[in-house]
DNA sequence: CGTAGGTTTGAGGTTGGTCAACAGGTGTGG
DNA sequence: CCACACCTGTTGACCAACCTCAAACCTACG
């Protein structure tokens, strides 16, 4: 992205704000008038059944639009949460209608966002849908790892993460329990600590080695776009 | 999309070609440079893992592109397969790249059907890690049901799938011998006969109501983008 | 007529869910 | 200050869902 585009974006995104942990940042069902912007903090995507069961479809790291789709869907098909306090901006649909009719390589950039978090979603069905839970666990740990170095967020081989585990269990599909227990076995095993919200990785070979990460997915390679 | 936005794709797509059941349509890792629209048959974007297990990541029917994200991603993160004999055609990148250049609207629809994938993912998502295996079976029958009717595939409330037990399996997650007695239950019950690839829905009502169907994230309703 | 691919069924074992209890930390009101 | 509620993490017991292995069956096709 170059300055020019970089000051483009900025005249546009406004209206910062703190969401308190555990707020709404979007609303299901909604159709928003703007998209917005995680400046700080985490967030995450989820749907919630029936049977009042929930799923986190995606997490957000600062840096991230959670929202951007909503531009084009219109109304969006599941809420957003704060997981953390949170610092968000928006960008009015407007403004970014005015981006997208004139500026088409920011065009291309923005499209590009909403296709890594499609990457990350294929990710995440295949582990869901393949993988052991030990396997997944590991692979979300990784994939967390690889996308908060890019924002300078991993020190000494460590992150904050600010989940509850019953939270982590509704991103794997898991139980409460069972994500504790699986928790257990990587943390006897010396690949990980992870204590008071804070993730140590002891082992990143042998831990991706059990996820069989593979950060390619994540585009984190500069190469034109 | 209007008519002439209808022409300017229809120039740049071309290079009309069969590809037989079975065969690869685009390869895992390769960095193809064109995209590839499916014009008749049936394909799957699939992801299979170190032990030989597979993922299928979505499912394509006539009428969608099945890796326009290749165009932004550049390197193919999965593979896509033919389910069935496919036609297919393909645009240059560079067409792709000169389309967005100058057509801001058609753009935005490009984009738009990239997005909606990702929808499609998501609900999968929490398909896979919230519902049971038998409600989220179901919920892939009527999201099919859905999107082919848009193509006019659906008579007599019947649909042609070519997919075997094993192919569903790995879309849903499931083993071979678990999908065919979750199958069996729906079919016990009287909401679908499935013989010979054929899918016929007995009782659309209670069948989504099962899936807790909602059909609002496939983008159905016509509105301004 | 034999083989291969797909479907169906049964048996037995593993994974993961639910229920329940307990521990540690924190905040609140008496 | 203590008693209490509450939230998160942890552990055990038991059960249901799902997997693997194995075999039988059916059809299409050489």
């Amino acid at each position: 992205m170059s300055s020019s585009e970089i000051g483009i974006l900025q005249r546009i995104i406004k209206n910062d704000r703190l969401v308190p942990k555990g707020g709404d940042i979007v609303v299901e069902g909604s159709r928003p008038a703007e998209s917005t912007l995680l400046l700080d903090g985490f967030a995450a995507r989820y749907r919630v059944l029936e049977d009042g069961k929930r799923q986190i479809t995606a997490l957000h790291v600062p840096g991230d639009f959670v929202d951007l789709h909503a531009f084009l869907l219109k109304t969006m098909d599941h809420g957003v949460l704060a997981l953390s306090e949170c610092k968000i901006a928006t960008a009015a649909h407007r403004d970014l209608g005015g981006v997208t009719a004139t500026n088409a390589h920011l065009t291309r950039l923005l499209w590009l966002s909403t296709v890594i978090d499609g990457a990350i979603h294929r990710e995440w069905i295949v582990a869901m849908g393949r993988r052991s839970k030990r396997s997944h666990l590991a692979h979300l740990i990784c994939e967390l790892f690889s996308r908060l170095s890019i924002v300078g967020m991993v020190e000494e081989n460590t992150i904050r993460l600010p989940l509850s585990q019953a939270e982590v269990a509704d991103v794997l599909g898991l139980s409460l329990v069972h994500l504790n227990k699986t928790l257990q076995t990587l943390r006897a095993d010396g690949l990980i600590r992870w204590v008071d919200h804070q993730i140590t990785v002891l082992d990143w070979g042998e831990l991706s080695q059990i996820a069989e990460f593979d950060p390619a997915y994540l585009c984190l390679n500069r190469e034109a776009r």
